[in-house]
DNA sequence: GCTGGACTTTACAGCGTTGCAGTACTTAAG
DNA sequence: CTTAAGTACTGCAACGCTGTAAAGTCCAGC
C-alpha cells in the first residue's frame, strides 16, 4: 500500500497537516520542521493522491484531448505536441479518439470525464461549434476550423485564407488547369467546405472559371483515398497541370497515382497539400503545403486552458478566438528539384 | 456543480446506497426501484467520479502509456491501437512522452502516477527490463525487445529473428552486399542491437564475411537520420546493393537520398524497414518491411492489463512473455514495381 | 510582566463513493 | 408456529487530502 500523508506525518512526527503544508509549499514551516518532513518523503517514496486532491475539490493535473485518430499523422504531431505543452505545467494528457463521430464529440463537451479532467481541447470534426455547449463541462479549447463561434476558446488559422493562399501559390506558378481533391462529401466536413471555399475564392480572383469534374470529393482523408480521388480524376480523362489537396495524406496518395502513371510532378502536375505533416518534408518529391502552425496551436491551447484554470468561473472572461498565422511552403512538388548530384 | 449520489437519491426518493447498488449492478434492487433511480440518473445528467471510487480503493478506468514520442509515426500508430483497444472495456488512455529517457521510464513503472492510473504500458527505450521494478507501482504491460527477463508482463516480436528474416529476404532476391542502417550508437539502445544481431545471424548463415562499413550507426530514429546515414554510407564510396534499415522511417529516408543521387530502387538498391508503418504502404516505391502486428500487440497488452486487474496481487501469477509472430511484407522497394499502366 | 502580533502547528470536517453490517420484511422449510 | 434463508434497502465509516479556524509559541515593545 503506498504511504499517505498519514505516514510521512508518523514518521516526521508532526501532524498530517503539516505534512500537507509542506507538500504545497507554505511559508510558514519552521525550516528544521521541513527538512525532516521532506526527509520522510524521501524515504517512504510519497506522491500525492491525485484522486483525493480531485475530491476535494482541486485539480487532477489531467487534461484531456479528443482527436478523430492518433494514427492520423496530423492528429498524432497535434497530440504530441499538446503532450509536450502539457508536461512543463506537470500536466498529463488523456487522449480520446472520437472517430469523427459527433456523438462522441458532444459527450466529452458535455463533460463525460468531467471528474477526472482539469480541462479538455477538442479537435471537432463533425460538430458545428454553436452546439458545443458545456453544461456540466470543464473549460474547452476548440481547436481547427469553425464556420460559427461557440461558447468556447477556439484556436485556428484562417482555413479559408489559407487554402486561398495553397491555390494562388499554383497561379503563381503560371498553373491555370487548377483542380482540388478532398471536396467534402457531406455536409458537416467544414474544414473541407472552407478549404473548398479558399479555393473557389482564389481561382475567381484570377478570372478562371471553376470546371466541372475539377473539384473531386473523398470519402476519407487517407493515403488511399488521395490515390483513389487523383486515380477517379484521370480516368474521367481530365489533364489538370495541378492540384490542390485539402490534406497532405491525400496529396501524398495523389502524387503516389501520378508518379504509378509515370506523370511528372511537378513537371506535369504541380501538388500542394495541406497541414504540414512531417512525411511532407521527406516524400519523394517532397510535397509543398500550408503550415498551420501546429506546435504553436498547442501552446496557445494549453495556454488558454491554463488561463481558465486560475479563474473564477463567475468572473470569466467571454469565449475568445485566437487566429494564428498561417504559411506557404513550397517544396519540390511545386517548385521542382534542385540540380542532381552524384 | 455537477449531481452526486446524494442529488440522484433525493430526486429518486431513495438512500444513496440504493441509488450506488443500481449504478454498480447490484441484482437486490426491485425492478421499479431501479427504473425510478435510472430516471433520476438520466434527468440529472449524473456521472460516477472516478475520482471519489479510486479514493475508495477502486479503479479508475483510466491507464497509462508511455511512448517516447508521439509524432513519431510508428508510436502514435501503438496509441492509436491501445487507445482503440481500450475504447471496449470504458478505458481511457492517459499518454507519457518519454523522450525516449530512462530516468522517465522508470519513475512511470516505479509509480509516478499510481494514484491516478490502474495499469501501464510501457514501451521503454533507455531502461534494460531487469532494473524495471515496480516498488509501489501498478500492474505493467512491456512492449518492444528486451534482452532480459524482467519482473512485469511482456509482449514482443522475436526482433532478432525478425531482423534475420528482413536480411534473409534480401538475401533471397540474390543481393550479397547487404549494409544495415541503424546500428547502435550507444549500448542501451536495446532494440537496435537486437536488429543488427538478426542481421549479422543472416549474413553469416549464408556464408557472407561483415563488410567494415556496411553497419552504419545512427544518431536517432528520424527520416533524416536515415538519409544521412544513407548519404555517409555513399560518401565512403561504398556500393551496397542492399540495405537493411532498423526502422521503416530511416528507411524511407535512406530511400530518399538514393533516389536524389539517381540511384534506383530496388533496381541499383533493395531497401527493407521494419515496423510496417502505415507511410510504407504509400511511399514511392512501397516500402518492403517487417510487420510487428502493432495492432495484435496492442490488444494483448490491454488483455494482460486487464487479467492482472481482475487479480489479487497475493495469488497473481509471475510474469508472462508473450511471443508475437512477425512477418516479412515484401513490396516495391526490393521487388521492383509492377508494369506500367496509363 | 503584560499585550499584541507574527509565526508555527494542529484538529476537524467533508469532498463522492462503496464495503460492511445491519434492519425490516417475505417466503420456504421443518 | 418457529426457524432459516432470502430479498430489498439503509446507515456508517473510511479512502487521502486541504480549507478553515483555532490553538500554541515566541518575542518586541511598553
Amino acid at each position: 500500500m503506498p504511504p499517505g500523508l498519514k505516514d510521512v506525518a508518523a514518521r516526521a512526527g508532526v501532524s498530517i497537516k503539516t505534512v500537507s503544508n509542506v507538500v504545497n509549499g507554505y511559508v510558514h514551516v519552521a525550516p528544521e520542521t521541513r527538512a525532516r518532513v521532506q526527509e520522510a518523503i524521501d524515504a517512504l517514496g510519497y506522491v500525492p493522491n491525485p484522486a483525493a486532491r480531485r475530491l476535494r475539490g482541486g485539480l487532477s493535473g489531467v487534461i484531456a484531448l479528443a482527436v478523430p485518430d492518433l494514427r492520423s499523422p496530423y492528429f498524432a504531431e497535434l497530440a504530441g505536441h499538446v503532450v509536450a505543452a502539457a508536461a512543463p505545467r506537470g500536466w498529463t494528457v488523456l487522449i480520446d479518439q472520437t472517430d469523427g463521430r459527433g456523438d462522441r464529440e458532444l459527450d466529452l463537451v458535455a463533460g463525460l470525464h468531467r471528474h477526472a479532467i482539469d480541462g479538455i481541447i477538442l479537435s471537432p470534426v463533425a460538430t458545428p461549434a454553436a452546439e458545443l455547449t458545456s453544461r456540466h463541462g470543464v473549460p474547452s479549447v476548440l481547436l481547427g476550423e469553425r464556420n460559427s463561434r461557440g461558447p468556447v476558446d477556439h484556436v485556428a488559422i484562417d482555413s479559408v485564407a489559407a487554402a486561398a493562399d495553397a491555390t494562388r501559390h499554383l497561379l503563381g506558378l503560371g498553373r491555370r488547369r487548377i483542380a482540388v481533391i478532398g471536396a467534402p462529401d457531406r455536409p458537416t466536413a467544414v474544414t473541407r467546405q472552407h478549404r473548398l471555399a479558399g479555393y473557389r475564392t482564389a481561382l475567381a480572383d484570377a478570372g478562371i472559371a471553376a470546371r466541372a469534374g475539377f473539384a473531386v470529393p473523398v470519402g476519407g482523408l487517407h493515403r488511399a483515398d488521395g490515390a483513389e480521388a487523383m486515380a477517379r480524376l484521370l480516368d474521367t480523362g481530365a489533364r489538370p497541370d495541378a492540384v490542390f489537396c485539402c490534406t497532405d495524406l491525400l496529396a501524398l496518395g495523389a502524387i503516389r497515382t501520378l508518379l504509378e502513371r509515370d506523370i511528372d510532378v511537378p513537371g506535369d502536375v504541380a501538388v500542394i497539400g495541406f497541414d504540414n505533416i512531417d512525411a511532407a518534408r521527406y516524400s519523394m518529391p517532397t510535397l509543398s503545403t500550408i503550415d498551420p502552425h501546429n506546435e504553436r496551436i498547442a501552446q496557445i491551447a494549453v495556454d488558454l486552458l491554463g488561463e481558465r484554470l486560475g479563474e473564477r468561473p463567475a468572473t470569466a472572461p467571454p469565449p475568445r478566438e485566437i487566429r494564428v498565422e498561417h504559411r506557404v511552403i513550397a517544396r519540390e512538388s511545386t517548385l521542382g528539384r534542385p540540380p542532381r548530384r552524384r
